[in-house]
RNA sequence: CGGGAUGUAGCGCAGCUUGGUAGCGCACCUCGCUUGGGACGAGGGGGUCGCAGGUUCAAAUCCUGUCAUCCCGACCA
C-alpha cells in the first residue's frame, strides 16, 4: 500500500475527549473515528488489526474442533422471553419495534439464538458434543461507555457455545477452551491471567476471565492473585482475614451517646477505638426487599458477592428515608437487633465471627451500644471485598492486588438456558435431556485496545508483529530523489512478493513527518532510504527497541524475512 | 440515574466578564521554495458559534429550557 493512497489522517494532537491512552492513540493515529457515544468506525488500519486478531481466533478455535457460524444481530423478543432474560437483562438490552409492532432487540450476546438453533438440529446424543462460534458485532447499551474501544456500546466479539451430554464432558471442553484462549492471546502478543470470576447475568456456576494485567485505571477489574496460582476477580475472591479476632474491650453492654457519628471513621475517632471493633450494618434493597448486611467496620461489602448470597437479581443501597420506614432505625445507627426478621433479611459476613465486646448501632439516633456480643447460632457468609494483605484461600500467604482488562471469559452454563427454553436431545435410552452448555467470549475490538494499553511509548503505538496493520514501512527521505525512489520501490516490490505487508511512504512531505507518523501508527519495522544510499545502504529500524542497523537492500529483505516469517 | 466539567471549521483552542463585521494554530487546496524527526513564504476554501425559545435596534456573548460529550460512583467482551 502506498501511504499517499491509504485512507488515514493522523492528528498532531491528542483528541480532547479521550482519557485512556489506547483511545487517544487510536484516534490520533487514524485507526478509529467516533460516530456516537461508544460507537466507532474502524478505519482501514484498525480493520486490518481486527482481521488479524479474528484470524488468530479462527485458527485456534478451528484447531480446537469448534465450527464457525454467523447468527442474526437483530432478534425477536420471543426467544428472550423464553429464557426469561427479556425482563432480567435490563436497559443494556437495546429494544425496538419492527413495522408490525413486534418487539425486537439488538443482540448483546447469543445464548438464546444458539440454543434455539442447536435444538432443532442436534436432536440426538450422537451429534454431541458441539462447539459453535461466531465473530460478530454486539450491542450493549452500557451505562457508561468509556475508554474508547475498551468499553464501547457496539463492539466486536467472538462468542462460542458448546453443547454436551454430561457435566464431565463440559468440563473437558472447558479445559480445551482455557488452553485455546491462552494460545490465542499469546499469539496476539498478550500475556493474560485466567482469574476466577463471578458469572453475572450470563449465568452458570464456574467461570474464568482472561485479564491483561495493567497498572492504570483503564483496568476496570481488581484482581487478587497469589504465587501459588490462585487468582480471582475482586467480585469473586474469597476473603480470608489476616486478623480474625478483634476485641473492643468494653466490660459490659450499654447504650452510649455518639452524636454525629454517621461514618465508621467518625465513630471510631469519637470512641477512640479501631474500626475493626465496630460491627457495621449496611442496608440494601434487594429485588425490592430490605436487607441488612452486617460486617466488621474495617471491611467493605462486595455487592456482587452479596447479591449471590441473596440469590438476588438487583440490589441497591437503601435510601435514608427507607431506613426509617423499613428498619425503624436511623442511617448510621442501624443494628440487626430488633428488626422484624419476617420482613428484613439479615446476613452476617465472616468478618463478624471473631468480634468481641464490640460497638453496634442502637437503632436510635446518635446512640450506639458498646460491649455488644453476637447472639448464638448465627450463620456467617462471605460477602466482603478482599482487602490487600488478606490471605490466599489456597496457601494462606498474603494476596497481591493488581488491575486487569478483561479480554475474554469462559463459563460453564449447565442447563441455565436449555432448561427454560426446553432445548433437548434424545439420549441413548430414548429420554429427552436438556443440553449441558458452556460459553466462551473474546472481546476482539477490546483486545486491540488492550494491546495498545500494553504496548506504546511517548511516540505512539508499538504493535506486536502478529497483529500489526502492516509489517514494514519504507520511507524514502526525499521522493524527488530518483535513486532513493528507485531503491525504495524495488524494496517495496520485493517485500510484497514475499507476502510481507508493506507501506511505501511516497508522500512529498519532509522526512520528519513520515518518521513521526511511522512511530505513531506503530509499524514494527521501518526502512529508511536516504543519505546512506551513497554507501549502498538503507537503515533498518525496529520500532520496539529503537535499534537501527545499516544494511544493504538485500540484507534488509533478509532481515525482514528473519523477523517476520518465523 | 446521582456528583463535576465542557459544547465556536476535520482536530486543538481564543473570543463571552463589559452584546456591535467570527478569529488563531494544525489539517486541507494552489504556487514557489525546501527535503534525515511534525520547514518556510504567498494566496485560498471551509463554521446556521450544540439545539430551541426569550431579552435587545443588535446575541457566540445575557436569561430560560433542552440535547450531546467527557470525568468520578452501580455493569461487562
Amino acid at each position: 500500500m502506498k501511504m499517499s493512497k491509504l485512507f488515514v489522517q493522523t492528528l498532531r494532537e491528542y483528541p480532547n475527549d479521550a482519557e485512556a491512552i489506547s483511545h487517544k492513540l487510536l484516534v490520533r493515529a487514524g485507526f478509529i473515528k467516533k460516530l456516537a457515544n461508544g460507537i466507532y468506525t474502524y478505519l482501514p488500519l484498525a480493520q486490518r488489526v481486527l482481521t488479524k486478531i479474528s484470524n488468530i481466533v479462527r485458527e485456534e478455535m478451528d484447531a480446537s474442533g469448534a465450527q464457525e457460524l454467523l447468527m442474526p444481530f437483530v432478534q425477536p423478543a420471543e426467544i428472550w422471553q423464553k429464557s426469561q432474560r427479556w425482563q432480567k437483562y435490563g436497559k443494556e438490552l437495546l429494544r425496538c419495534e419492527d413495522r408490525h409492532g413486534n418487539q425486537m432487540c439488538l443482540a448483546p450476546t447469543h445464548e438464546e439464538v444458539i440454543t434455539s438453533v442447536v435444538s432443532g438440529i442436534a436432536t440426538s446424543y450422537k451429534q454431541l458434543p458441539l462447539n459453535l462460534y461466531q465473530i460478530q458485532t454486539k450491542f450493549r447499551d452500557e451505562i457508561r461507555p468509556r475508554f474508547g474501544l475498551l468499553r464501547g456500546r457496539e463492539f466486536i466479539m467472538k462468542d462460542a457455545y458448546s453443547f454436551h451430554t454430561s457435566q464431565k464432558d463440559l468440563e473437558r471442553e472447558y479445559e480445551v477452551m482455557a488452553q485455546t484462549y491462552t494460545n490465542i492471546f499469546k499469539r496476539c502478543g498478550l500475556e493474560t491471567k485466567a482469574v476466577q470470576s463471578d458469572s453475572g447475568a450470563i449465568g452458570g456456576a464456574v467461570s474464568h476471565e482472561y485479564m491483561v494485567l495493567v497498572d492504570t485505571s483503564v483496568g476496570e477489574n481488581d484482581v487478587f492473585y497469589c504465587d501459588c496460582g490462585y487468582s480471582a476477580n475482586s467480585n469473586h475472591a474469597i476473603s480470608i482475614l489476616n486478623k480474625e479476632e478483634t476485641n473492643g474491650n468494653f466490660k459490659e453492654e450499654k447504650i452510649v451517646d455518639t452524636p454525629n457519628t454517621k461514618t465508621i471513621e467518625e465513630l471510631a475517632k469519637f470512641l477512640n477505638i479501631e474500626p475493626d471493633c465496630i460491627l457495621k450494618a449496611v442496608a440494601y434493597i434487594a429485588d425490592s426487599k430490605p436487607v441488612i448486611a452486617m460486617i466488621r467496620g474495617d471491611k467493605e461489602i462486595e455487592e456482587t458477592k452479596l447479591m449471590n448470597a441473596l440469590n438476588a437479581l438487583e440490589i441497591r443501597p437503601m435510601e435514608n428515608d427507607e431506613v426509617i420506614e423499613y428498619l425503624n432505625s436511623y442511617p448510621g445507627f442501624i443494628s440487626h437487633r430488633d428488626v422484624d426478621s419476617s420482613k428484613v433479611r439479615v446476613l452476617f459476613d465472616n468478618s463478624a465471627k471473631g468480634m468481641k465486646n464490640f460497638v453496634l448501632g442502637a437503632n436510635i439516633k446518635d446512640k450506639h451500644i458498646t460491649g455488644a456480643n453476637l447472639e448464638k447460632d448465627i450463620e456467617f457468609v462471605d460477602i466482603s471485598l478482599v482487602k490487600e494483605g488478606e490471605l490466599c484461600p489456597i496457601c494462606h500467604k498474603p494476596l497481591k492486588k493488581t488491575k486487569g482488562i478483561e479480554v475474554g471469559n469462559i463459563f460453564q452454563l449447565g442447563t441455565k438456558y436449555s432448561s427454560p427454553m426446553n432445548a433437548c436431545y434424545t439420549d441413548e435410552q430414548g429420554q429427552l435431556k436438556p443440553y449441558i452448555m458452556g460459553c466462551y467470549g473474546i472481546g476482539v475490538s477490546r483486545t486491540m485496545a488492550a494491546a495498545i494499553e500494553k504496548y506504546h511509548d511517548e511516540h505512539g503505538i508499538i504493535w506486536p508483529i502478529a497483529i500489526a496493520p502492516y509489517h514494514v514501512d519504507i520511507v524514502p527521505v526525499n521522493c524527488d530523489d530518483e535513486e532513493q525512489m528507485k531503491i525504495a520501490s524495488d524494496l517495496y516490490d520485493k517485500l510484497q512478493k514475499l507476502n510481507i505487508e508493506v507501506i511505501l511512504d511516497d508522500r512529498k512531505d519532509r522526512a520528519g513527518v513520515k518518521f513521526k507518523d511511522a512511530d505513531l501508527i506503530g509499524f514494527p519495522i521501518r526502512i529508511t532510504v536516504g543519505k546512506t544510499i551513497s554507501e549502498g545502504l538503507v537503515e533498518f529500524k525496529i520500532r520496539k527497541t529503537g535499534e537501527v542497523i545499516k544494511l544493504s537492500p538485500d540484507e534488509a529483505i533478509e532481515k525482514c524475512k528473519e523477523i517476520l516469517l518465523n
